[in-house]
DNA sequence: TGTACATCAGTGAACGCGCGTTCACTGATGTAC
DNA sequence: TGTACATCAGTGAACGCGCGTTCACTGATGTAC
């Protein structure tokens, strides 16, 4: 079965792709490597032909999640002035549909408590992807005109992060998004100039 | 093997008390019914004797881990007035001691990302001991003269236990421990009457 | 006080299952000539 | 243009392992008489 000569990297791609996804929505002690192969349509025999191990293709999911999540909020930023880019992101990360959308959301929000027992490229990977983020989130800041930008940033993005898990964990819609609607005030209070 | 008549009330003591540890520590994924009776010095084939299954015994395992959590907050109102126990409870909360300490530590920086995971009558254990923590607070926060007492907490209790597990997932202490400084610095801000 | 029996709190062997990983093999495609 | 061969991207059977769970058994303790 050979295929198109690029057809090793288009596999590949899928299945980081497919991973970063599964990694969030179930966490990444439920992947197992069939249910990924089969994901993208292969056997699970495959999986060693694109990864070294199981715990390679977490450290790869993870890091792609962080890379698809950044792209995001350079898209926000993107054709929007500095206040209105701040806005519009702390509106969609504290929404119900970020909430209700794990596998495609911020991996703050969906690994922090699972990153810190993860292998070492695991955790590494989610640790430079988080500083990165948080990187971009205090220029956002310093644009607006806040002169402790990094400080704030670190301090937004952990209310953010954990109001958005908490609110994942409430069944009830009703008080899921209260919390949500309660910090993305408090939020917005902070982080937008006065 | 019969011991004393109230050994069954101790032996289940031990293993919810363990097991709330080892579920905080290592996580939910990888507390192992073995494990865990080693740990308490008896054989793995004794576990169903105490629990229905493994599923049941993480949901009391985080029951006790909130309930032992909440006795802790309650020991620092006690003797103390609102502010000096607002304070101290903040101070502590995002200290490197709690932060290095995952097993005794508070679920909610421990456990968020996975609760939302886990089978229903876990994730209800956590849903309703974090809202019982969260009153807490917010009954202190009122105590100082805060008029929505009961959003901020929400919203402190989001930027604290965010803060907390991001700094577990920093391996370099002096930025791990700056995050915490930051996030100490901007609740209490937030927290403590002017 | 002594004896027979039931109960209680376990023990430890055994089970099936799914998992991560390995490996011999396959067959379509590209390349050399 | 045709043929032989190497390569590439997989397949799928097989492996060992640890896990959650079950179950027949054990032996110390409590209870009835």
């Amino acid at each position: 079965m050979r295929y198109g000569s690029e057809q090793r990297e288009k596999t590949h791609n899928s299945l980081v792709e497919a991973a970063s996804t599964l990694v969030r929505r179930d966490g990444p002690d439920k992947i197992s490597v069939s249910e990924l192969m089969k994901t993208v349509g292969l056997t699970h025999g495959g999986f060693y032909y694109h990864f070294s191990s199981r715990e390679d293709m977490i450290a790869r999911a993870i890091e792609r999640a962080f890379a698809s999540t950044q792209e995001r909020l350079e898209g926000i930023c993107h054709n929007r002035g500095p206040a209105d880019a701040l806005r519009e992101y702390v509106e969609r990360y504290l929404s119900p549909e970020h909430r209700d959308h794990r596998g495609t959301g911020c991996p703050i929000a969906t690994l922090t408590t699972h990153a810190a027992l993860l292998g070492d490229d695991s955790r590494q990977a989610f640790e430079q992807g988080a500083a990165r983020l948080t990187s971009l989130l205090a220029r956002m800041l310093e644009q607006v005109g806040h002169a402790d930008a990094g400080a704030l940033a670190i301090s937004v993005m952990s209310e953010m992060s954990g109001a958005l898990a908490i609110a994942r964990v409430i069944v009830d819609r009703g008080r899921s998004d209260e919390v949500l609607r309660i910090c993305r005030l408090n939020v917005l209070a902070r982080a937008l100039p006065a």
